[in-house]
DNA sequence: TACTGTGAACGACTTCACAGCG
DNA sequence: CGCTGTGAAGTCGTTCACAGTA
């Protein structure tokens, strides 16, 4: 029933699906391969294949029609049934999650927040009670838990995860510097704010050392601009 | 002088840093790299892939010294020299990250904060006020800031973007759901809390629905747990 | 001997370019 | 005619397996 995807396609449907949100909002009921790319960042070809995996119809000649686009891909990535997600660690950083708006508009639901200090236990966030992390098994047992997300010290992380999975987590969400290891079945992705930084800074020191050479080098037909970046690309017209 | 170094080696040589770092503290002098490996969540074939791109020189038959490692890292990495970083919007997220310590851990300095909105401004946050976004382009002139992070709604984030690159910021963090669109040059990297969320959901839809299947098709010999993953890889001895 | 560094095989993803359909 | 869907080519990344060295 579910098509085999490539974890590349995988990682861009949601963006997809957003711009499709984003269109159907602003009235259109059909969007060509070459829109849909513009507004989800990507280049038309790349679009077409990944939505080609899912078998999606398209019309040739006309596009996508917005609606069977948006509900094809929530039901590909499971976006129907309701998952619990709860948070563990309401530092800083848990404490702004928990008031994501992101995280209950495409069908998480925030089931509970953990924490082990006694500061945080009993206190209300963005309306819910924090619990002692103890409390975790009771909570999981009465409504399973689809999804953890940590974002404790890095210290804990790892006996946190061992809890998750021990109460029956297949997926987690980890903010803490440092890598976990699970048993197999279990998915675990990474967010973090220094590694992105660092790989920014990567960028800046190539592209300063490499100024020098390049005004050397410089090309023939003086187009600047092409510089070092895997980013949106900002071609607004290329002209032909 | 600075190596090419292909994108996925860059993205995880932060990782080998903080691994690195780690294990320095520990007392190691010196690393293999099938330990420098399991520390980090890769195997050490890509490591050493990894790592000889930089012409890092380890020796054979023993390993790689730490602290030389992490000078040549940090070196190519470019954090060296400080980066001033500047923080534009100061709602949930952006408060959790101007107290986020790993910020300032690896020579990222937190240079202001913006925000447009009258009640936020003039605040003072984690020991800095926060700055009308109108005044960006004068702490700019300042003080040359090299990374911006946006950590606004997405209807405001593309302006802000353009703000920034007005104000010769070559690199962008960008925290708000929508895509950004820069001149060719300026780097922008995303970071998106839903798009994971839906990424591991659609790994559980993806097994839940396998699980029917995988009773009929069961291979022989029953090995189970080597289920669906790019994670961690859990597996720790594999017997030989 | 124990480990690194690396050519070569492999696999995944992207891009091209066009056949084919509405 | 315009646009999708897709084989085929090209690019990038990973893994293997071993030669070579301290």
């Amino acid at each position: 029933m579910l098509p085999d995807l490539p974890e590349a396609t995988v990682a861009r449907l949601p963006e997809y699906l957003r711009a499709l949100h984003n269109l159907a909002e602003a009235g259109h009921e059909t969007v060509s391969s070459e829109e849909l790319a513009t507004a989800a960042g990507v280049n038309s070809a790349k679009l077409r294949k990944d939505l080609s995996h899912l078998g999606s119809y398209g019309t040739r000649g006309v596009g996508y029609d917005v609606a069977l686009l948006v509900d094809q891909i929530e039901y590909v990535l499971g976006l129907n049934q309701r998952r619990s997600v709860v948070l563990v660690g309401l530092g800083n950083l848990g404490h702004a999650l928990a008031g994501y708006a992101g995280f209950a508009s495409r069908g998480f639901r925030i089931a509970a927040l953990f924490d082990v200090d006694d500061e945080i236990v009993g206190q209300r966030i963005h309306g819910l009670i924090v619990r002692h992390l103890d409390e975790l098994p009771l909570v999981a047992a009465e409504d399973p838990i689809a999804i953890g997300v940590i974002a404790t010290p890095a210290d804990g992380a790892q006996s946190v995860a061992d809890l998750l999975v021990a109460a029956g987590v297949t997926g987690i969400l980890n903010f803490a510097p440092c890598v976990l290891s699970v048993p197999g079945g279990v998915d675990v992705r990474k967010v973090d704010l220094a590694i992105e930084l660092q790989i920014l800074s990567f960028h800046q020191h190539r592209k300063s050392n490499a100024a020098g050479a390049a005004a050397l080098t410089a090309l023939p037909g003086g187009l600047t601009g092409t510089g070092t970046h895997h980013s949106t690309d900002a071609a607004e017209a290329v002209g032909s």
